[in-house]
DNA sequence: CTTGACCTTGAACCCGGGTGCAAGGTCTAC
DNA sequence: GTAGACCTTGCACCCGGGTTCAAGGTCAAG
């Protein structure tokens, strides 16, 4: 198919297509006698998976060593080495599932002392929301804390 | 306090303070006599929720909303856009993670393939991972699928 | 009163990740 | 055979998010 068959199936820019070939996300694809770029359905589910990545969050450089690894040299050792790299892989997205959670709870916890206070009049505009460094309990100054001891 | 332990106390460069100041999502701190900014407990506070909030992934301009919603005028109403917005943002925190979760597990079943997969000598260089479109099974192909129907 | 570490500003620069444009070639339909 | 939609290349541009630089001001120690 042409690129921008390509390109609409899966959701993104010619323009995009031909970047992520110009960085190596891609390998070029074969061509028609005329030169027009000629993709086939490996060429589109390659596409897709590097489009999902990059919408995970995964910078082009993270997508292509992920890509790399297998289309490197050697099958058999390959596998473990892609073992390796999704693992570590995995462990990047708990993590970053850890601190997504931790700050929904911070929110909610926001949400909370709204709920708690009682509209104030005497608010500041100074926007105090106060949150800790390590893990520990969420504290947002949105009744007058400065005043307390002031 | 002056910029540099501020900044030190957060984890960012004294550039990056100053820029978030630039564009808004910290307000001007105080100046000594001379001209220094001078922060205070507060200061550090909010400064930390927007890094934090940053490394979560909003942009500075989702972080800006965040922070000026209830900067913004009156607290009796404030408090209800707070909670819509908390509420938004939360959803988007779960879809996020549904995403990571999903990536996960394609990286897991890319895994299986290989264990599965006897170290094949026939193996493809042109790397072949083959990705749904929708929610459904993944399917990566590190065996020849081409081969099989050719 | 000088030295060195810090601070100020504004403007320029950098990087990742694309997007757009110009100048030209190709293909299908009429 | 010509219009219009598509393709090619290369290069320049854009944006977000900072970082660095130059030209100076401040301050504490020696």
């Amino acid at each position: 198919m042409r690129i921008s068959e390509l390109a609409e199936r899966v959701g993104v820019a010619t323009s995009t297509v031909r970047y992520y070939e110009r960085i190596g996300l891609l390998s070029g694809p074969s061509r028609t006698s005329s030169g027009y770029r000629d993709y086939d359905e490996d060429d589109a589910a390659r596409l897709l998976f590097v489009t999902r990545a990059r919408r995970m969050g995964l910078s082009c450089e993270q997508v292509g060593s992920l890509l790399g690894i297998w289309a490197g040299t050697h099958c058999a050792n390959a596998a473990e080495r892609v073992g390796q790299l999704i693992d570590e892989k995995q462990a990047e997205i708990e993590e970053r599932i850890d601190e997504l959670r931790g700050f929904a709870a911070q929110l909610d916890s926001v949400r909370m002392a709204l709920r708690a206070a009682p509209p104030p009049d005497t608010c500041r505009t100074d926007l105090t929301c106060c949150v800790p460094e390590s893990p520990g309990p969420v504290v947002l100054d949105l009744v007058p804390r400065s005043r307390v001891s002031t």
